[in-house]
DNA sequence: CGATCCCGCCACATT
DNA sequence: AATGTGGCGGGATCG
């Protein structure tokens, strides 16, 4: 019966009758020529045309279920059929399903076959990935939502993302024109660059929300403003902007979309959480608060994350938590963009893909090529902001600017920290998952857009709150044990970074320091790690190699002196393409790593990796470690630059500001500090800022690297040290070997002036899974590419260092043990247990704990996670 | 029960 | 005013 109806139906009316939407669509379409479809209930469909058309609507009025199926059968049948034919036909399947159905009823497919995700792919089946320019597909919207039988609304959807991206453009009214994947990747290369920019304020905005949250509402000043206009104005974009008519409505879909990648492509670990997502485009919304808007958020993002997936760029994945598994997606997209560079924007009209003239109307979709242009606005952040051309030119920017800025960028930065924890402790819980972030692996592209700001940033931190940084990882521990082990590797195997530098912080405050890490440097990692592993087995974990910290470095300057200003325009540059690593060096000795050693090593890579972020705190007594890692010796030529950049800087100033409070200094811009709430106080934690996006894929995509490079740096120790960083950095470009040995270098070096002091220097270790390794990424010595990977630190492990000793952490680099490690209790508890809430605050926070915990109770979300962890991490401690 | 996310109301924009 | 767009969130479904 059904057979006929539908055989009828298709071809005649359209499924007026039907509640269902499946026939409607079918039937429909044709009909409806007029592009927009009307709704079907509108008519109330008194008549069914046959019997049985009757019978279907009981049905579907019935069992849903059965729709579903009906529906779902479409679905199925091919993409490439379902196109124009379908129509018809797939009437037909649908009847001759139906007899089956019945039986298939358990299936339902139901909502599955609806997803927008499908109705994507199908979408995208209709169009060639790279039409031939010549050609100019236009889209109908009415026409396709017939086709792929779904209402019209759905086709928004995704052509909203794919506008995004500018797959596609709006030409007309319901017509859009089919670009393809052609631009795709500068496309991408914008939004990465924007996304460097951006973040920095979104991030800030976050600052302000939490602190808002928990404060009163405090505001913390300025910030406010900025917060709406960033993000947005950047994709109203520079040219484009023209329109800037497009309104507010523009922004959604379409600019969460590009925000959403944005985060992909800047992250060093390719994983983003949905919820970190969601935070971080909030953002306008200072508020926060909602909790329905978060809800609202996540569910924009889901619709996002089924295009892109669609798309192929991005896949589910899951972080696993202490708490749960959290979703998270990966960028399996193109991560680095090679030639174009700056390329025409959307400016050009000619090179530009997509057609300008409507543009207008585009337009606010296109990103900014560039960030830079936005960045005007940026301005305000003074020239720092720096796009990626000024960053990679750094050198040419005055640094020193930027007070201001550094607040803006503090904040920034400690988005970006927090996202990188989150990452980290995903990566951390589910290291199965996989999903590890792959931090490190910027490529020397990645720039750190913040950099340039960044000084400022410290003082304003400077809460400080005592102890130790840590990192989160600690769940992991608990989870896996071994982990951690895994992540040392100890043996030095690779997992070490030379490269890094290390930077030592003394107050509490939190810093942000911000290293790409660079390609090179990850390789260089590699090599290093020998060498590494040398000094201090496990230790190592200093090494990250990664790090890369052009800007880093020469941030670094800045804060630290009050020179920093100064700097040259060339040092930094330098600097930054050396890139340091930092490297954090934690004391060492309690570790025995036991993670190294329970980990076998190679075995776990993966896991391994996950975990990696564990810190070791073991003893304060660093400095031996320090000593050790010292030991290597840079290049004296990378060195010699830090030195000059950082040495400056680092010397004076790091000791006392950061002790003191005052932390004018920035240190390391490209990093984070986040400064211990007052309840955390002890961890500081420090996470690369840098976008890096550029990280390559490393081969690790299994393995979730991270990029991230933390450093936690224990605000009491720190006092008493000087800031060291080492410069190791490496060139990026250069030499491999030397990278690694910078790597190890810088750590020496860091450690030589450290070690009387004896302060800590924990390297979020990058471990890298021997296996993992096998990216081949460019030399052999470099193995580079695992380096990428950075094992999470563990946050208690931590806490017992601060205690004595300040710490501090290079992100790329990998810290050694972490936490668990034998010797070191790590429990934290017996640090300070308080503490850990603080983690991942801002700065602004500094507030009491009590303030903290508002937040936790109100916003759970933000700091939660992270809160979360610490806590675990010092009650898990294995 | 949390994660997903379909569905479509309805407001705002455009014609 | 009609129609195009698309924000938004209830609530169903999945796992």
């Amino acid at each position: 019966e059904n057979i006929f109806d539908r055989s009828r139906m298709a071809p005649k009316t359209p499924i007026k009758n039907e509640p269902v939407d499946l026939s409607k669509q079918k039937g429909c379409t044709p009909e409806r020529n007029p592009i927009t479809p009307v709704k079907l209930t509108d008519r109330p469909q008194p008549d069914p045309w046959t019997p049985t058309a009757n019978l279907k609507i009981l049905v579907s009025a019935a069992s849903p279920d059965m729709r579903d199926r009906e529906k779902k059968k479409e679905l199925f049948r091919p993409i490439e059929n379902s196109e124009q034919s379908d129509t018809p036909d797939s009437l037909q399947y649908d009847m001759v399903d139906d007899s089956t159905v019945d039986e298939f009823e358990k299936q339902r497919p139901s909502r599955k076959q609806k997803s927008l995700g499908l109705l994507c792919q199908k979408f995208l089946a209709r169009y060639p990935s790279y039409p031939l320019s010549t050609e100019k597909t236009t889209i109908s919207l009415d026409e396709v939502a017939s086709i792929l039988g779904v209402e019209r609304r759905r086709i928004y959807d995704i052509v909203n993302v794919l506008e995004s991206l500018h797959l596609v453009s709006r030409v007309a009214k319901n017509q859009y024109c089919w670009h393809g994947r052609h631009n795709l990747s500068q496309t991408l290369k914008t939004l990465q660059e924007a996304g460097e920019v951006q973040y920095g304020e979104l991030m800030t905005f976050q600052h302000k929300e939490q602190d808002l949250d928990y404060k009163f509402g405090e505001r913390k000043k300025e910030t406010i403003p900025d917060t709406q206009d960033g993000p947005l104005l950047d994709f109203s974009e520079p040219d484009c902007t023209s329109a800037s008519a497009n309104s507010r409505k523009d922004k959604s879909l379409r600019i969460m979309s590009q925000k959403f990648v944005m985060l992909f492509l800047v992250s060093k670990t390719k994983i983003v959480t949905l919820d970190v997502a969601a935070k971080i485009l909030i953002e306008e919304t200072q508020d926060t608060v909602d909790h329905s808007k978060f809800k609202t958020k996540v569910r924009r993002l889901y619709d996002i994350a089924n295009v892109l997936t669609s798309l192929g760029l991005i896949k589910k994945v899951h972080v696993t938590e202490e708490r749960g598994r959290k979703p998270a997606f990966k960028w399996i997209g193109p991560v680095e963009f090679p030639g174009e560079t700056d390329e025409p924007r959307g400016n050009n009209p000619t090179s530009d893909p997509l057609p300008r003239t409507q543009r207008g109307v585009c337009a606010p979709y296109q990103i900014c090529a560039t960030g830079k242009q936005r960045f005007t606005r940026h301005a305000s952040f003074n020239g720092a902001q720096p796009c990626e051309e000024t960053r990679r030119k750094v050198s040419s920017e005055p640094n020193s600017p930027r007070q201001e800025r550094q607040d803006e960028y503090c904040s920034k930065m400690i988005n970006l920290a927090a996202v990188c924890r989150q990452k980290i402790e995903e990566d951390t819980r589910n290291p199965s998952t996989t999903s590890t972030l792959s931090l490190l692996p910027v490529p020397g592209d990645s720039d750190f857009c913040v950099n340039p700001l960044p000084q400022a940033v410290f003082p304003m931190v400077q809460a400080d709150v005592p102890n130790l940084a840590l990192l989160n990882g600690v769940s992991s521990q608990s989870l896996h044990p071994s982990m951690p082990a895994a992540s040392k590797t100890e043996d030095g195997k690779p997992t070490l970074l030379p490269s890094q530098p290390f930077l030592c912080f003394p107050s509490s405050s939190l810093f942000m320091f911000c290293g790409g890490l660079q390609e090179n440097n990850l390789r260089e990692t590699l090599p290093a790690t020998g060498e590494v592993g040398n000094r201090n087995a496990e230790a190592q974990a200093a090494v990250p190699p990664t790090a890369c910290q052009k800007r880093s470095s020469h941030k670094c300057t800045s804060p630290f002196a009050p020179v920093d200003d100064e700097e040259p325009a060339a040092k930094k540059q330098t600097m930054e393409q050396r890139d340091v690593p930092l490297s954090l060096v934690v004391p060492k000795k309690p570790f025995e790593s036991p993670k190294a050693e329970s980990i076998p090593g190679s075995g776990c890579t993966p896991a391994v990796h996950l975990e990696d972020f564990h810190l070791d705190l073991a003893s304060p007594a660093a400095p031996e470690a320090a000593d050790k890692e010292s030991t290597k010796p840079l290049d004296s030529q990378e060195q010699e630059k830090w030195s000059q950049n950082n040495n400056p800087d680092e010397p004076s100033p790091g000791k006392e500001h950061i002790s003191k409070e005052n932390a004018n200094q920035p240190f390391l811009p490209q990093y984070l500090y986040v400064q211990p709430t007052s309840g955390l106080s002890s961890f500081n934690f420090l996470f690369s800022a840098n976008q890096a996006p550029g990280a390559f894929s490393l081969a690790a995509s299994q393995l979730p690297s991270m990029s991230v490079p933390c450093v936690v740096v224990p605000s009491a120790a720190m006092a008493s040290f000087p800031v060291v960083c080492s410069p190791t950095v490496t060139g990026p470009l250069s030499p491999v070997p030397d990278g690694s040995f910078s790597a190890a270098t810088s750590m020496n070096f860091s450690v030589s002036g450290l070690a009387s002091t004896a302060p800590v220097f924990i390297g979020t270790t990058a471990v890298v899974t021997p296996k993992v390794s096998p990216t081949p990424s460019v030399d052999p010595q470099q193995p580079a590419h695992p380096t990428l990977h950075l094992s999470p630190v563990l946050a208690r492990s931590c806490g017992a260092l601060k205690l004595d000793s300040p710490v501090c952490m290079g992100h790329p680099v990998t810290v050694l043990k972490l936490q668990q490690p034998s010797s070191t209790p790590l429990t934290p508890k017996s640090i300070r247990p308080a503490h850990h809430e603080a983690f991942f605050k801002t700065p602004g926070s500094l507030g009491g704990p009590v303030a903290w915990k508002k937040n936790e109770g109100n916003q759970t979300r933000n700091a939660s996670s992270v809160q979360r962890r610490l806590e675990i991490s010092s009650t898990s401690p294995d």
